[in-house]
DNA sequence: AGCACGCCGACT
DNA sequence: GTCGGCGTGCTC
């Protein structure tokens, strides 16, 4: 077999192309290419296919081939949609590597990776077949009103022939009218990627002779209006390099007819150009800044880490200034000529953090995360493929661009757990995305966190990452004094307010006498988690789902967090009618409601996923804390993460006992993250600020190790534990939930899938269990994990022997419609 | 993932 | 009969 790589190939040969379909399919699919195409076609271009019988797909050309297959004749290759690869080689074997990896399908890949507007929609449309004669008399009802609905509109889509006829089932009726040639079917497709246009202005050639000008002027004396277009032309037009239609009729308020005018005596020449939607040309730029002394050492390091070519780790405490080492890291990536990726966690790309980094690098800077529309997102595609964007500041998604040469891949907040994509495939950790991403690039690459995780911590203390600390907070900033409230002893005093210790209410009021800020976390939404009837127990569920609902207090109503379900919330105890009716737990709603009663003097805020769903809610909530509108805001753990507030004094921690109790293996490790990364936030600035963590075991030692600050010491206690236990580091987790509406199925088939990889994989495999939920959205679920040790096992092997038996699995008829999900280091 | 086909039970 | 529901298998 001839394998070719690129096109420089005679015409007369017949060409294959392998491609992958943006599908849950086992394996890629073979299209003929037609002729016309063989001197251009490359692989990583888009192409248009038909994938079965009616639906066409936009493909990318993984392979090209000269062999034609065996075992069934090819369809052709509908059309070619680029003039050279969108997909990058490189981005090619990273696909490759994510779906190995992470064990999922190549075209789940494609799909996380490529923005929708890249994807071409196809719509399945019919229209009436004017060429043919036919007797309306002879069409039955369906086929008749079908027919009628064609006469008014032209074109109907499947979904429209559903409606029309009021059933599901069409597809054998319309395949009937086309065979009576009644009607077509059009495959319509749109590319969806509209570039932004815009209409630039130019003066003809001609006037930039002064005298030309001079006799332009006296030809239009007697049209002042265009004589002011001119004038607003000429001023701007020395101001700026170009000039847009828009911008012009702003600024001298003429109307259309006098621009239309001059368009019409060729004086002015009008062009529609590309634009982008992003560049503010207003942006200052604002350089040489110097690193302080700690900085310094910390770059040099960094460096030196580089220069062994190991990832680096660089810890350093909340507020050190690790974004200015980052953008001098950057500066000189730059200086290579190579592009630099910034990752962070979604929620920290705050306006905040983009001015920052545009302040810098001004246009060279490309955005790119979830809020961030279709056509952004095309576009930013395009220009990081273009070498255009040096600089991609973006969340987890950022690393499926096509960087022509990355040379600096930074990852701020490492120990994020929204690198992690849960659902849907690939279930990706974009930090080790990024590690790999770094080695196809050979570019640096380093992670950053004030708290980082134990698995990166672990890599950089043996020696497989560079390991660079920086413990001087910048501008000799002191790290906040943490105190904790003793809960029990606050109840037995009776001193507590609601859920407000003495302690920490007492420093809420002070800080507010001092115009000062406090931000208070309670890492739940709502109102009240729980609601339990006093007299018979009774508590109210979801009707999709295994778990009790959380009262919202904004509409009045009972939600389930997993599934979006909502009910009416009720005085009277539905099993036994007693009023009652009790609440357990508190959460953001509550303390809110709280506050606004025991100071009704303060403006009080929230800050979840209630509060923040619509497009500017975090913004607009951001802006007003910002602006000192806001004088106390209750959070999520969205308030944890890197905002720079410069007027907050006071953090209270309500309830650490939750998260310290949290069953999971990183419990502990979560708990002393969260607590240090939202104590971050207190006194940036002037003055040292406080943290009043609140708590039934003040003793806790993760609470201990939080208020002094010794992450060596929760790291080494974590390893010991998960040493012991079998958890990462040491070991390799894969989680496979199996998933089905019936109770007895789910049992069946977790079984038969748990007795298969136990048989070879021996007790490395824990489970079936119910997870905590045991069912959501109506399927029930059981969870297989697997623990693999790191040394001396192939985990290739183990993930061929896990493939083996899912596809086993599903040979065996009762385990058909069973769902199973894999999740490949789920945490 | 769609979608067709085929088998089965239900109802104008 | 015809329709709709669901299980099963295929898509180059």
């Amino acid at each position: 077999m001839l394998k070719l790589h690129s096109g420089e190939f005679n015409d007369r040969l017949t060409l294959f192309a392998e491609v992958i379909l943006p599908l849950a399919i086992s394996r890629n699919y073979t299209y003929r290419v037609p002729f016309e195409y063989n001197q251009s076609i490359r692989v990583g271009q888009r192409v248009v296919v038909q994938f079965g019988k009616n639906k066409i797909y936009t493909a990318l050309v993984h392979q090209l081939t000269t062999e034609a297959p065996s075992l069934y004749e090819a369809k052709y290759i509908i059309s070619v949609l680029d003039d050279k690869p969108l997909v990058t080689e490189n981005q090619l074997r990273l696909w490759q590597w994510l779906s190995s990896y992470y064990m999922c399908y190549i075209g789940e890949v494609m799909n996380a990776a490529l923005p929708t507007a890249l994807k071409l929609a196809s719509e399945t449309k019919i229209l009436l077949n004017r060429e043919h004669e036919f007797d309306k008399t002879l069409l039955n009802d369906k086929e008749f009103l079908i027919v009628e609905a064609l006469e008014v509109k032209d074109e109907l889509s499947i979904n429209d022939v559903i409606k029309v006829l009021g059933q599901k089932t069409v597809m054998p009726l319309i395949k009937s009218l086309t065979e009576k040639q009644i009607v077509l079917i059009s495959e319509e497709l749109n590319n969806r990627f509209k570039p932004k246009l815009e209409t630039f202005v130019k003066l003809h050639r001609i006037y930039n002779n002064p005298d030309q000008l001079k006799e332009l002027f006296s030809i239009l004396e007697r049209a002042p209006k265009q004589v002011d277009l001119l004038m607003v032309y000429l001023r701007l037009s020395k101001i700026q390099p170009s000039v847009t239609k828009k911008q012009l009729m702003e600024e001298s308020g003429s109307s259309t007819s006098a621009f239309n005018a001059l368009v019409e005596k060729d004086i002015f020449r009008t062009e529609k150009k590309e634009v982008s939607r992003f560049s503010d040309p207003e942006i200052e730029l604002i350089k040489n800044y110097t690193l302080s002394p700690a900085q310094q050492l910390a770059f040099d390091e960094i460096a030196n880490g580089f220069k062994e070519n190991k990832p680096v780790l660089l810890h350093g405490v909340t507020a050190s200034g690790k974004t200015q080492v980052y953008i001098k890291l950057i500066e000189d990536c730059l200086k290579e000529g190579r592009q630099a990726l910034y990752l962070l966690p979604e929620i920290a790309l705050t306006a905040q953090m983009i001015q920052r980094l545009q302040a810098y690098f001004g246009e060279n800077v490309g955005i790119y995360h979830s809020k961030y529309n279709d056509n952004e997102r095309a576009e930013v595609w395009q220009k990081t493929l273009n070498n255009q964007y040096k600089i991609i500041l973006g969340a987890r998604s950022s690393v499926f661009l096509p960087f022509a040469d990355l040379g600096l891949i930074i990852v701020d907040e490492e120990h994020e757990t929204s690198f992690k994509q849960f659902d849907p495939a690939p279930r990706y950790n974009a930090r080790d995305t990024a590690l790999y991403l770094a080695h196809l690039h050979t570019s640096k690459i380093i992670l950053g966190s004030a708290t980082p995780s134990v698995e990166t911590y672990f890599n950089a203390t043996s020696d497989r990452y560079k390991l660079v600390p920086l413990t001087e907070r910048y501008g000799g900033v002191q790290l906040p004094e943490i105190q904790v409230a003793d809960l029990q002893q606050e109840r037995k005093q009776k001193s507590m307010r609601s859920h407000f210790s003495a302690l920490l209410f007492t420093e809420i009021e002070l800080a507010l006498n001092r115009k000062e800020q406090v931000i208070l976390f309670q890492n739940r939404r709502g109102y009240a988690p729980m609601l339990i009837c006093g007299t018979c127990g009774f508590t109210p569920k979801c009707v999709n789902c295994d778990i009790s609902l959380t009262y919202h207090k904004h509409d009045n109503k009972l939600h389930c967090h997993y599934c979006g379900f909502k009910d009416d919330i009720f005085y009277r105890c539905p099993a036994c009618g007693s009023t009652q009716v009790e609440q357990k737990g508190f959460g953001t709603e509550k303390i809110e409601d709280e506050l606004a009663i025991l100071l009704p003097g303060a403006q009080i805020a929230r800050m979840d996923l209630d509060s923040t769903r619509s497009k500017y809610g975090y913004q607009q909530l951001i802006n007003d804390f910002e602006e000192r509108k806001i004088d106390i805001l209750v959070g999520t753990q969205m308030v944890t993460k890197g905002l720079d507030f410069e007027n907050v004094s006071l953090i209270g921690v309500l309830n650490a006992d939750a998260m310290l109790n949290y069953p999971d293996f990183r419990a502990f490790e979560r708990s002393y993250q969260l607590m240090t990364q939202v104590s971050g936030r207190a006194g940036r600035r002037a003055n040292r600020g406080k943290v009043i963590i609140q708590s039934s075991q003040p003793n806790h030692r993760v609470i201990e190790w939080v208020m002094y600050n010794k992450y060596d010491q929760l790291f080494n206690s974590e390893l010991a534990e998960r040493s012991g236990f079998q958890y990462p580091p040491f070991y390799r987790l894969i989680q496979i939930d199996i998933k089905n509406k019936d109770l007895e199925q789910v049992n069946e088939s977790a079984e038969f899938l748990a007795k298969e990889l136990k048989g070879q994989l021996g007790k490395r495999v824990l489970g079936p269990e119910f997870p905590l939920v045991g069912r959501i959205r109506n399927y029930y679920i059981k969870t297989l994990l697997i623990k693999i040790e790191k040394e001396g096992v192939s985990i290739s092997k183990v993930k061929q022997v896990i493939q083996a038996a899912i596809d086993l699995f599903y040979t065996q008829k009762n385990n058909r419609n069973s769902l199973i999900k894999i999740d490949v280091d789920p945490y």
